[in-house]
RNA sequence: GGGAGCUUAGCUCAGCUGGUUCAGAGCAUCUGCCUUACAAGCAGAGGGUCAUCGGUUCGAACCCGGUAGCUCCCACCA
């Protein structure tokens, strides 16, 4: 059969990822063996695959398949995560496209809409995932919104409020206007913007000519204030104790206060007081029982409240205003400045301190455990500098405001009563299931119009997977958790890392997993972060269609240090493809031999050879996994493969047998192969299942991808040393055979390095002039400190370069570093400080600085 | 404002307890080859004051300071 010269990957992808799951590959149900179990950090519903996710499923996917061939019973569940702020606003979009509008809607009518979205789009990451080869048990596909994990969200909810842990109040919240919700302290960027600083002078009541100065960036906010406060040390402003201060446009009196929280170096020394629009404002109001103003609507729009410029937008206003104020001869001057401004994560609208009444989660009654099992290791974060992160976050954190005023969600599980006849009706109702009558007076219900921050359903995913919350103790959620890897990015350490931990301890009183892989952020060459609004993205869908999901697999591991952030040029996709289509051309070739029973005679050194090899590599690669290095292991498969493998395994093979190798030989080298493909399976899934089948004939079942792992055998690195200087010699005569246009015969019979003439041929470079005085016919060199003598192809010619001055410079150098030795040896704290082996190290180097100083003077001796 | 980390070849990165396993890998570049597995290939070559200044040491890419540049995290000074 005619077996093209490329591979083309197309086909086999889509044929063996069917093949897979209809043999069952993928699913997993508990059983006596050790399980490896994963959870899959679920997409937003509304997304598209892009880099990042390529980058974590890949490497999700390699620790999954890895596992599985370790013989493991091995379980990845997928999902996707609902993200009410994210996909209410693409539903209230989509429908303004119809021009409707979400207030037009009733809750149930725009759910319906939302849903309908859902069904519709929802599915197309968990499809493109499926592109990409991702290994996952998708019979356990799970969603967010899902009536089990609702459940289990309204659940610990409830839980959580009857422990007294989740307390509703009016707290300064970061709001976001856009989103028209309140968002927690985590989804709030800061970012620094150029602003403009306005001196603004309040007249003092009851006095013609005196003014106080204040300084703000949010001028339009002096609608809203209701005092000026000043330091009680600031002998500027002594003498307005007890006075009041006019605020401008609105004309009110507010009294001037007095606190240390003010920075007197800072503008004038004096602030403005805006209780409802600022947190350290509120704080002084409360302290000092100031009266609220609130100027905003939710939309960012001035409300009523505000007196003046009713409806417009709070930019517009602050523009407006300044106008005004100078018009007014209130505005002393302005400077600008720079400083730091919130933003929404989802909306990227400018956060709005606001006042509100929201549910919170006192973080410091359950964080305990969770910061105290990553410190003692029980949860270990690769790389683990993310450690002082998360400690700090952990002790310094804030409670968590877990409502949101969108309808996409889980509802809040409270009750009002809309009677409240007596006092006791004040309390909200928790409960799971709706009361019929409110208990103290009879009245109807109204349930909490808020749904719960989406992490807050996230938060349960490695437990309510495993319907843990469902059925305590089931068979799925004992054998399966602790969960082992977790692969996700930094940016969710906090949001969703943490307080998975969190809830793990809180509700199994266990880890929910062992180990966090932090991914890094893709950035583009130029080191921006790939993202959809700078287009600077490629489509991975583009990338699996031009090089295949195993090329943009590896693509996409071959820069991915654990934790660094990695820059992804299409460039390495293409690697990744080279590398499949080599890999297809060594089996070609194999494919084309046709064995003969006869003893294997030389070859067998090759072999040998290889087999050695081959265990040195899986140890290392072993060693890669174990620390999570998943692109080093990468490399050193490539290297393997590509280096050893083919460029030099097979070359010999082919020069020496032709195509007709010795039958224990050509076994022995599918054997190789076999276990080449394996240990490339996990990177690249679908041209090694490909070739498996092509090597022989094989059982339905009889896949690589259930494969047993290779393991490290003994192997000798004496001889595989020996071999590096073989490879060298090997290229030094293809390159004479280019070079000179000469063919001598590639025989390599004498592969023990030769114990005569230590010195006799000096020093010689390999990769460069060939420096020698060997004789005819005869070359050795000195590589890595040791000799070597080789028979010189027929036809080479010996370059006598400059022999002497080479050996000149390496007796320099060796008396140099004799001298070192001796001193070292003689230096008291060194010696006293040193270990026995230490020494006895520094004395064999002295031993052989002098054997080799001995035998240059020797031979410079026989030069002259 | 506070904290963490980084800086090694054109690019992306290895480099453990300081030394003779220390200056490495892959890619890219250049040169020569379409040699019957593979031009998505083969052979060869060039390329680094290990950011910078100082210190410790017999000896520093590595340890300790200073400086510059970059990145990230945290934070309620208008």
């Amino acid at each position: 059969m005619e077996i093209s010269k490329i591979y083309d990957p197309t086909a086999a992808e889509e044929r063996w990822y069917k093949y897979w799951i209809d043999k069952g590959f993928f699913h997993s149900e508990p059983d006596g063996r050790e399980a490896y179990t994963m959870v899959m950090p679920p997409p937003n519903v509304t997304g598209v695959l892009h880099m990042g996710h390529v980058l974590n499923n890949t490497i999700q996917d390699v620790l999954v398949r890895r596992a599985r061939m370790q013989g493991k019973n091995t379980c990845w569940v997928p999902g996707t995560d609902h993200a009410s702020i994210a996909t209410e606003a693409k539903v209230v979009a989509l429908l303004r496209e119809q021009g409707i509008s979400k207030h037009d809607l009733t809750r149930e009518e725009f759910l319906k809409h939302a849903w309908d979205w859902k069904e519709k789009y929802g599915g197309i990451i968990i499809e493109q995932l499926k592109t990409l080869g991702c290994s996952c048990d998708w019979e356990r596909v799970r969603f967010t919104m899902d009536d089990d994990l609702s459940a289990a969200v309204i659940e610990v909810f409830v839980d959580l409020y009857k422990k007294g842990y989740i307390y509703r109040g009016v707290r300064m919240v970061n709001w976001d206007p856009k989103g028209l919700t309140a968002v927690s302290d985590e989804e709030v960027i800061h970012k620094e913007v150029d602003s403009k600083l306005f001196y603004v002078r309040y007249k003092i009541e009851g006095t013609a000519d005196e003014w106080i100065t204040i300084a703000t960036t949010r001028p339009e906010t002096i609608l809203g204030d209701t005092a000026i406060c000043v330091h009680p040390d600031d002998k500027r402003y002594a003498s307005l104790k007890g006075k009041k201060a006019i605020v401008p446009i609105v004309n009110r009196a507010v009294p001037i206060i007095y606190d240390e929280y003010v920075t007197m170096e800072f503008g004038t020394g004096a602030l403005k007081v805006t209780p409802a629009h600022d947190v350290n404002d509120y704080n002084l109001g409360v302290k000092h029982n100031l009266e609220v103003i609130d100027i905003f609507e939710p939309n960012g729009t001035l409300s009523k409240a505000a007196q003046f410029y009713v409806g417009q937008d709070r930019f517009k206003v602050r523009e407006q205003i300044g106008i005004d104020l100078e018009k007014a001869g209130n505005l002393v001057k302005t400077e600008n400045i720079k400083n730091k401004l919130g933003y929404s994560e989802r909306t990227n609208a400018v956060i709005e301190p606001k006042l509100s009444l929201q549910w919170f989660l006192k973080m410091d009654k359950v964080s305990k455990p969770a910061l105290d099992n990553v410190l003692n290791g029980t949860i270990k974060l690769i790389p683990d500098k993310y450690i002082n992160t998360y400690r700090h976050w952990m002790e310094n954190v804030h409670d968590w405001c877990i409502s949101r005023q969108l309808w996409w969600g889980q509802q809040i599980p409270a009750y009002y009563c809309k009677g409240q006849k007596k006092p006791e009706c004040q309390q909200p109702v928790v409960s799971i299931t709706k009361p019929e009558k409110c208990s103290h007076c009879g009245s109807d219900l109204r349930q909490d119009e808020d749904v719960l921050d989406t992490w807050f359903s996230s938060w349960l995913w490695p437990i309510s997977v495993f319907d843990g919350f469902k059925e305590p103790g089931n068979k799925d959620i004992s054998y399966y958790y602790p969960t082992h890897d977790l692969v996700t990015a930094p940016e969710i350490l906090f949001f969703w890392v943490a307080r998975m931990i969190i809830a793990g301890y809180e509700y199994l009183g266990k880890e929910p997993f062992s180990h966090v892989y932090l991914t890094g952020t893709v950035r583009d060459k130029i080191g921006r972060k790939m993202s959809k609004s700078l287009g600077n993205s490629p489509d991975p869908l583009d990338l699996i269609a031009k090089y295949g999901a195993d090329g943009t697999r590896v693509g996409i591991l071959l820069c991915s240090p654990a934790g660094n952030d990695l820059t992804f040029d299409e460039l390495l996709c293409e690697q990744g493809r080279n590398f499949a289509n080599k890999l297809w051309n060594s089996f070609r070739l194999i494919q084309g031999w046709e064995p003969v029973d006869i003893e294997p005679g030389n070859a067998t050194v090759y072999t040998n050879w290889f087999e050695n090899k081959l265990s040195e590599q899986i140890e290392l690669i072993e060693k890669d996994f174990a620390s999570y290095r998943l692109s080093e292991a990468l490399m050193s498969a490539y290297k393997l493969t590509y280096d050893d493998f083919c460029g030099f395994y097979l070359e010999l093979i082919k020069t020496t047998c032709g195509k007709n190798p010795p039958r224990k030989v050509f076994d022995a080298t599918i054997g190789y192969l076999e276990s080449l493909l394996k240990i490339l399976h996990p990177f690249m899934p679908f041209i090694t299942e490909e070739i498996w089948h092509q090597t022989k004939e094989r059982s339905d079942k009889d896949c690589i991808i259930v494969a047993p792992y290779p393991k490290a055998g003994k192997y000798d690195a004496k001889l595989l040393a020996n071999f590096e200087l073989q490879k060298e010699y090997l290229k030094l005569i293809r390159g004479m055979r280019q070079q000179n246009n000469i063919s001598p015969k590639i025989e390599l019979t004498q592969l023990e390095p030769s114990s005569s003439d230590t010195l006799t041929a000096g020093v010689m470079k390999l990769s460069g002039t060939v420096y020698g005085k060997g004789s005819e016919g005869s070359l050795s060199f000195v590589l890595k400190d040791k000799k070597y003598l080789f028979s010189l192809p027929e036809g080479m010619e010996i370059d006598k370069g400059q022999e002497k001055d080479k050996l000149v410079k390496e007796l320099e150098y060796q008396k140099g570093f004799l001298k070192s030795v001796d001193i070292k040896l003689s230096n008291q704290k060194f010696v006293t400080n040193a270990k026995p082996e230490i020494i006895q190290n520094e004395k064999n180097k002295k031993a052989d600085a002098e054997a080799k100083i001995a035998a240059i003077e020797k031979q410079l001796q026989t030069m002259n």
